[in-house]
DNA sequence: ACCCAGGTGGCCC
DNA sequence: GGGCCACATGGG
């Protein structure tokens, strides 16, 4: 199976995911670091609780000027609270401070715009490129645990590092945004319905064949 | 009582 | 460049 064979066949069996639900591309970076090492679900419930505290809108000027408390507080549910609390508030710090409004940012080049990205503390690949692809609508293809996991599946691919999964999904599928989105979406729905840590039912998941696959639908998830 | 979650940075070799 | 570890809460 080649990628454009996964991605029609994960298409057809799930549909759009209609991902990252974000009222703006500053909630998009806020979501991008708190959904480190986290399920998404707790992660919602931070994102609540920081709106509660007016501490998000479309601009990071009230995410920076925030106690580190309160911040904190709002953030704890998501696990390494001090740490992304920490990291939320500097990060907001370096947009307020060098840019007049958050959309200049997003407009800069992407190679200038990842660099930026990954300079900053708690910001690494992962988290720079979905920024960059669901916030600023740029094509960079986000590589994530599960992707490494779904390829050497049902691709049969081993990738050793980051750059290379991204380079390889970069090449094999055209510089489209829309659909960097939805295939990274549907590489994770892929994911979380077969078995955690185990290799698959011995091949692609999407075969006719696999119990899992049957399972996770009859689970309705 | 485990195991895992839409990673990252520091330290070591 | 790669391998380990701490970071921490919430859910299965």
């Amino acid at each position: 199976m080649d990628v454009d064979q996964l991605y029609e066949k994960a298409f057809s069996a799930f549909g759009p995911q209609d991902w990252w639900p974000a009222e703006t591309p500053w909630e998009v970076v806020v979501g991008a670091i708190l959904t480190q090492q986290t399920s998404w679900k707790n992660v919602e419930k931070a994102i609540a609780n920081l709106k509660a505290n007016g501490l998000v809108e479309n601009d990071p000027l009230k995410l920076a000027n925030a106690p580190l408390k309160t911040i904190q507080a709002c953030v704890k549910c998501t696990g390494f609270y001090r740490q992304k609390a920490g990291r939320l508030k500097k990060t907001a710090a370096h947009f307020a401070e060098n840019y007049a409004r958050i959309g200049d940012f997003f407009k800069k080049p992407v190679a200038e715009a990842r660099k930026e990205l990954l300079s900053l503390d708690g910001i690494g690949p992962e988290t720079a490129d979905s920024v960059l692809l669901y916030a600023a609508g740029k094509p960079v293809f986000v590589i994530d645990a599960y992707t490494h996991r779904v390829c050497g599946r049902a691709l049969g691919k081993k990738f050793g590092s980051y750059s290379e999964a991204q380079a390889f999904f970069e090449k094999a599928i055209p510089q489209d945004a829309e659909k960097y989105k939805e295939f990274h979406a549907l590489i994770v729905e892929l994911a979380k319905r077969h078995c955690k840590t185990r290799p698959i039912c011995g091949g692609c998941p999407l075969e006719k064949g696999c119990a899992q696959f049957k399972a996770s639908k009859k689970r309705g998830n």
